[in-house]
DNA sequence: CTAATAGTGTCTCTGAGACACTATCTA
DNA sequence: TAGATAGTGTCTCAGAGACACTATTAG
């Protein structure tokens, strides 16, 4: 940051303010179903202190890069996986949030297969492990309430957008997208009322396969009719 | 922020990162109804460079303040308005957004009642100023894009919240109200439906006072049920 | 009595939710 | 043919939108 333009353009009483000691992270919410849970990869601090704590995977922002630039590559860096889905949710920024010190968070959301993350244990003040929902440890600080608002928003964008696509394989049943709205929205739903709620939003086309998965009449494969989200961050 | 924690809970991969040379601040939105028109509260440089250029008020956020206070503060410090309807709504990171340096922003909404504006030009560098939305002047970097997505989320949560309070005096009149709606919506509306809408809603309740305004029949004054927002950042 | 705004009731259409049966496969 | 899941049709109710008339005041 060029200093004198600063100066030029704001007041002594402002000029102040430039010195800032406050550090910038991204912190990653990863939703995924597995085994028929919802569920969300957490790191672990291997050592001391708050050693059995764990928290959303978080990092902080370079200097040439976004936000969303950073949420992507600290993904990339723990799972592997390219291109996810990801949102921005919320900067979250109380003063005493991290006891370390001053550290403001953008949380993102992003949306994962199971049998794409590839988590790993890159570094050795890390670990990354799928956990359900229902079976949360204790977090750091502040991401449970984190945590809480990304499972609301997500809960709310299935409601009108497809970005269920991103929790599903390529081909899946109508069984089976019911199953992952079940899982997410945690409640039964009417098979009738669901299937007509799909067909109205129009995310899904018929494959015209068929499979057999059981002792029972075989389901039609179904698959999204676009990549693209319907609605992603109305920007 | 003291280094050793860091360096305690992060492998040299990211220490690396921890010099950050990112300034955070926050823009503050502004609506309010002016002259019949949805308006928005503008800064001017008054020197150069892009003199003619209007920005959306902002500042730096202190080290030991969250980006709401910050939002408040400056807000307060241009308009003299306290405790006014504000709302987070995302936080903008391009890297050349501002091309005096790196600036990380994160927006907030206010609304207010013009008559409660008390702008004043504090220091040199700044006018205050409200301008029409159908006539605004050529802005700062990415701030047209800022307004339209704040524009975007205001004629949202009118919809299924009492936001509008913020825009309205105590008393009005259901004309009134609808007048506002349909400003900030830029449609007209149906009589009735609306009327209909609002009571679903709940958010107002008569007063029973009438008032004569001219050579008609006299409207009954409403008032809001709650100061409270129904639906605020679903936090 | 005219002009101007306040205020109300009803019909239609659409979507959401409740609900029960038939279809097709394996073993 | 039994057991298991796939798949469909209809009724009811509520809310949204279109639409036309009466009420009350000042001048």
């Amino acid at each position: 940051m060029k200093l004198y333009d600063v100066q030029k353009d704001l007041s002594p009483h402002y000029l102040l303010m430039i010195k800032q000691d406050i550090l910038l992270t991204v912190d990653s919410i990863v939703f995924t179903i597995y085994k028929e849970k919802l569920s969300v990869l957490l790191i672990q601090r291997l050592i001391e202190p708050f050693k059995d704590m764990r928290a959303i995977p978080w990092g902080f922002v370079l200097d040439n890069e976004t936000l969303e630039q950073a949420a992507y590559r600290e993904l990339e860096e723990e799972t592997k996986v390219k291109n996810t889905y990801l949102e921005q949710l919320y900067t979250f920024s109380d003063v005493d949030r991290d006891p370390r010190g001053r550290v403001i968070s953008c949380a993102y959301m992003a949306l994962m297969r199971h049998e794409d993350i590839n988590a790993k244990a890159e570094s050795d003040a890390k670990e990354v492990k799928v956990f359900s929902m229902d079976k949360l440890p204790k977090l750091w600080f502040d991401h449970k309430k984190i945590l809480d608002y990304a499972l609301q928003r997500l809960r709310y964008k299935l409601e009108y957008t497809n970005v269920v696509q991103y929790l599903l394989p390529k081909h899946f049943t109508l069984s089976e997208l019911q199953q992952v709205y079940e899982i997410v929205l945690n409640e039964e739903l009417d098979v009738r009322n669901f299937r007509k709620k799909i067909d109205k939003l129009g995310i899904v086309k018929e494959t015209w396969e068929r499979v057999v998965r059981g002792a029972h009449r075989p389901a039609m494969l179904y698959e999204f009719t676009t990549k693209k989200t319907v609605i992603v961050d109305v920007l």
